[in-house]
RNA sequence: GGGCGGAUAGCUCAGUUGGGAGAGCGCAGCCCUUACAAGGCUGAGGUCACAGGUUCGAUCCCUGUUCCGCCUACCA
């Protein structure tokens, strides 16, 4: 226990630092294998190597920390595996970017000292996202950080490559695949994003070779004419029935071209007469394929004309496209040029337009794949929060495509494939091979591509573990407990760790999946550097400390909605922090002398017993919103209990107590309870703002060295009767205050107030807040009686629960504060407000058939909510009668 | 084309078995009451997008419409 007095501001900076060394020097973070206590785990979404820390992460992380947090607070053997993906293309990116400014290049270089190269860059910059992560506080097992190109790892990736292979589920086939021609790879269907862009439709006539007709099609794409292999028309289509079989001259090349029948082209659209292009185009491809015709490519891996489109050649693709249009201009075979907007691939990466193209990959067959993949969510053995994602990824996995996982890039897990010069046999082997497993012979080598990225990111949760050796980990942690990621990766991520984990570990590797929303800015925009709107977690740490944007982000983080942010949440929520410094600084002033240890329910007075009974209810409801991934509605409900009910009443209704005005036992009594309050709370508030409560739980008495290290708070009971008494004098304090406000009595005035109520409890209840009502309402003298004659020339209020508590007439005497005028109209707006009420009550009684089919309780609550409003009304009635009376 | 989500106070959003509309921020007035002005007290503000339907009763359930997002897709 430190002992110091607290500042009166709290300043995060220097009390983060500490706190996040203490618990890791002390392995607070750090997973057991011995342990006989129940596991929870889950592996963190690995981060670009090449990333920094953007809210996105901040959001996925402070859940995933809160969910680490409240389950070791719980008493599970809590892992969390951190790790960093190695981010092929981004990476790679990065690196060729440097080589450029030294005025050198990864071919220069050569691959084996690019790689080097890459490497090197890893180990002085690859550190930055994990040192932002541990910043935010992230309670990650940090002893067992993974890289997805460890060594471990990488033997996990070639192991699972081999046996698909073996299994026919990795193939290597020609294939019409997405091909970036600035990065040179390949990219899977996903790495593709579309956009739409303003272009053309050109209208192209195509002349028959007897030269007895012509056909006109229409494309957006007329450079790759000079591909075309044939022209295609629906087969039900009477305008070109004739033609079909016929054969073309195809302009500018001058080959000759058929003209076939296919159940894909739409009539409607153009002219109904479609180019065939099977290497540039993927529906051309099927079609091509279906009716036995050779694909003819005719650009090169940057997208330029090459030898087969003669005339073009060396022209880039969009060079080429003026260039086909000019000339067939020339050649009066350019019929129309119409306006249209054309839905466009681009590369994900680097935003170059796609070039699909027909090519030689790798691909996994996912089908067999996918069936299993869809029956365990059907099944629940996985859940996804918020249930309505599954229809998305159902939808997904119904409709899967081969997954091209080859990549023409350096920098990532080499494909495990041996090509044979001598035989062209392919041995793929998990262990390098000597010589070809077909031929024996040694002249083989190494295929140059390398794997997707998420090829290995899809074996995370078990690579991780050990996998493919035997592990304790896996047996103790597999399957992880939670999976929290976006929605935008469920398809590049959560769909494959699924088909993956059930195949090679043959259980699912996670029971839950929670997608938390996305960040956008105030606006609704999604943030990104081209918009410069981009909140930079970082900078708000800096300025309010790591609780307060955690906290900010956890309390906006609603299910199945994005969040909003604006810079002045977080100050909002640094505000909060500086709250909960504040009372912790107050209780510690008020410690001295206080009790140790926990005090119980004999200490309690009727106001503890309310404070207690709360504090109850909003334990209840953090660990069951916890427990349903409803972080929001958990923290908004310690929120509001600790500034709006802990701070706002509490504190204020025992000051006196503390003051010693009740005595000594009860001003050690009241100190004791006040803190053991606010240390329940630290622990209901720690998972989310684990700095500040670590910092103010080291200054109290305390069993536990660590927050961290307690346990969750259990509730401590509730009593209604004497929460509803409190309830009460609270109601009248809020009724003498607006009194005066709305009178425009400075508050300061003393005033005497009387009170009326048949409730005894609640009219005990006044007479024991006495000093309650004298200090917080700062009224003079109080009675208390059943009823009786009313005050004359008093403002007058109904004061009442909103649970539906006791009545009571409150009066305030206004002798030399009278403000007739003031006073009629504040109950005349109170008797409206009543009207109304009153009016949908009634309406609701005289209804015959609300009063035969209504549940009978219900009937009953609103006759019971009928006679309070008659009873209110009628006391406003009187009231003003009343003071009208004395204005006459 | 298919799918998903949203429309509630000036702004951002809660509202989970259909039964008297809530919060935060902002705004207005008052208050330096020795934990906190990064504070306290009080208050104003809503035909719950529109039209139907189910029901005794709909912000909530169903249908349709309008507007706004997002995901997905081989109409060239």
């Amino acid at each position: 226990m430190k002992k110091k007095t607290l500042a009166k501001v709290y300043e995060p900076a220097e009390v983060e630092k500490e706190w996040l060394e203490r618990w890791i020097r002390d392995g607070l973070f750090t997973a057991e294998t011995d342990s006989q206590r129940p596991a929870f785990s889950m592996v963190i979404p690995p981060p670009n190597i090449t990333g920094s820390l953007h809210l996105g992460h901040a959001l996925n992380n402070t859940l995933q920390d809160i969910m680490a947090r409240y389950k070791r607070m719980r008493g599970y053997n809590v892992l969390w595996v951190p790790g960093v993906d190695h981010a092929g293309i981004a990476t790679q990116n990065v690196v060729e970017r440097q080589l450029k400014e030294e005025g050198t290049t990864r071919q220069e270089l050569g691959r084996e000292r690019f790689i080097e190269r890459v490497w090197r860059w890893k180990e002085e910059s690859g550190g930055t996202i994990v040192n932002q992560l541990k910043r935010l506080g992230a309670s990650c097992d940090w002893t067992r950080l993974r890289f997805t190109m460890d060594e471990g790892l990488s033997r996990a990736v070639k192991e699972v490559f081999v046996r698909l292979y073996k299994e026919g589920l990795i193939y290597r086939a020609d294939y019409i695949i997405n091909w970036c021609p600035r990065c040179r790879t390949a990219l899977s269907d996903l790495e593709v994003e579309h956009e739409h862009r303003d272009s053309f439709l050109w209208y192209m006539e195509y002349h028959l070779a007897d030269s007895s007709g012509s056909v006109t099609v229409a494309t957006t794409r007329p450079e790759t004419m000079l591909g075309d292999v044939a022209v295609a028309v629906n087969p039900e289509d009477k305008r070109y029935r004739h033609l079909v079989g016929k054969t073309l001259t195809l302009p500018l090349a001058g080959r000759e071209i058929p003209v076939i029948a296919d159940p894909s082209v739409d009539k409607e659209f153009g002219t109904g007469a479609v180019k065939i292009t099977p290497a540039h185009d993927f529906n051309d491809f099927e079609v091509a394929r279906r009716h036995g015709l050779e694909p003819l490519r005719v650009m090169d891996a940057e997208a330029r004309m090459n030898e087969n489109a003669r005339g073009f050649e060396g022209l880039p693709r969009f060079e080429a496209r003026e260039k086909v249009v000019e000339e067939l201009k020339k050649e009066g075979l350019l019929k129309k040029e119409e306006r249209y907007s054309v839905l466009i691939g681009v590369c994900y990466r680097c935003r170059t337009v796609v070039e699909p193209t027909l090519s030689k990959q790798w691909f996994v067959k996912v089908g067999p794949l996918a069936g299993p993949a869809i029956e365990a969510v059907e099944a629940g053995r996985i859940r996804f929060i918020p249930k309505n994602w599954e229809r998305t990824y159902f939808e997904w996995m119904r409709n899967i495509r081969d997954w091209c996982i080859s990549r023409q890039i350096w920098w990532g897990h080499r494909i495990p494939a041996w090509h044979c010069t001598g035989c062209g046999h392919i041995t793929v082997s998990a262990t390098d091979p000597e010589r070809c497993e077909g031929c024996g012979r040694s002249g083989i080598s190494q295929d140059p591509d390398v794997l997707d990225t998420w090829f290995s990111s899809a074996l995370w949760p078990f690579s991780t573990l050990g996998w493919p050796d035997r592990t304790v980990e896996q047996e103790l942690f597999y399957p992880t407990s939670a999976l929290f990621t976006s929605f935008d990766i469920i398809f590049f991520w959560v769909a494959r760790m699924i088909m993956m984990g059930l195949k090679f570990k043959g259980d699912v590797p996670f029971a839950d999946v929670y997608i938390h929303a996305l960040i956008r800015d105030a606006e609704g925009q999604k943030m990104s550097k081209s918009r410069g709107n981009v909140i930079d977690p970082l900078v708000m740490i800096e300025k309010y400390g790591t609780d307060a944007l955690r906290f900010t982000l956890t309390a906006l983080a609603a299910q199945g909605r994005d969040i909003k942010l604006a810079e002045e949440r977080i100050e909002g929520y640094r505000n909060f922090a500086n709250k909960l410094w504040n009372l912790a600084r107050f209780t510690l002033m008020n410690t001295e002398g206080a009790r140790t240890g926990d005090v119980g329910p004999r200490d309690y007075t009727t106001v503890d017993k309310w404070i207690i009974t709360r504090l109850s209810r909003c334990t209840k409801e953090v660990s069951g919103a916890i427990e349903n991934y409803q972080f929001d509605v958990a923290a908004k409900a310690v929120y509001t209990f600790l500034w709006h009910e802990l701070c706002d009443w509490y504190v204020e209704l025992i000051k006196p107590d503390l003051r010693g005005e009740k005595g000594e036992d009860r001003k050690r009594a009241a100190s004791g309870v006040l803190v053991t309050v606010l240390k329940d709370t630290l622990k209901l508030l720690h998972p989310f703002m684990p700095f500040i409560t670590e910092e103010i739980y080291s200054y109290l008495p305390s069993t536990d060295t660590y927050i961290m290290r307690s346990s969750f708070p259990e509730p401590r009971g509730e009593y209604p009767a004497e929460a509803q008494k409190t309830e009460s004098v609270m109601d009248v304090i809020r009724a003498v205050r607006n009194i005066k406000t709305e009178m425009n009595i400075p508050p300061g005035t003393e005033l005497d107030c009387v009170c009326f109520t048949r409730d005894a409890s609640a009219a005990e209840a006044l007479k024991e807040g006495r000093d309650h009502l004298k200090n917080l309402a700062r009224i003079g003298a109080l009675t208390v009686t059943e009823g009786g004659e009313r005050p004359a020339q008093a403002a007058f209020a109904v004061a009442r629960g909103k649970d539906g508590g006791p009545a009571i007439e409150v009066f305030v005497p206004l002798k030399g504060h009278v403000d007739i005028d003031s006073e009629i109209k504040r109950l005349t707006k109170e008797l409206e407000k009543t009207g109304r009420d009153l009016s949908s009550v009634e309406k609701k009684l005289s209804n015959d058939r609300f009063l035969e089919r209504a549940p009978r309780d219900v009937v009953e609550k609103e006759r019971q909510k009928l006679n309070a409003i008659l009873d209110k009304k009628a006391k406003i009635e009187a009231s003003i009668k009343r003071i009208r009376g004395i204005g006459e």
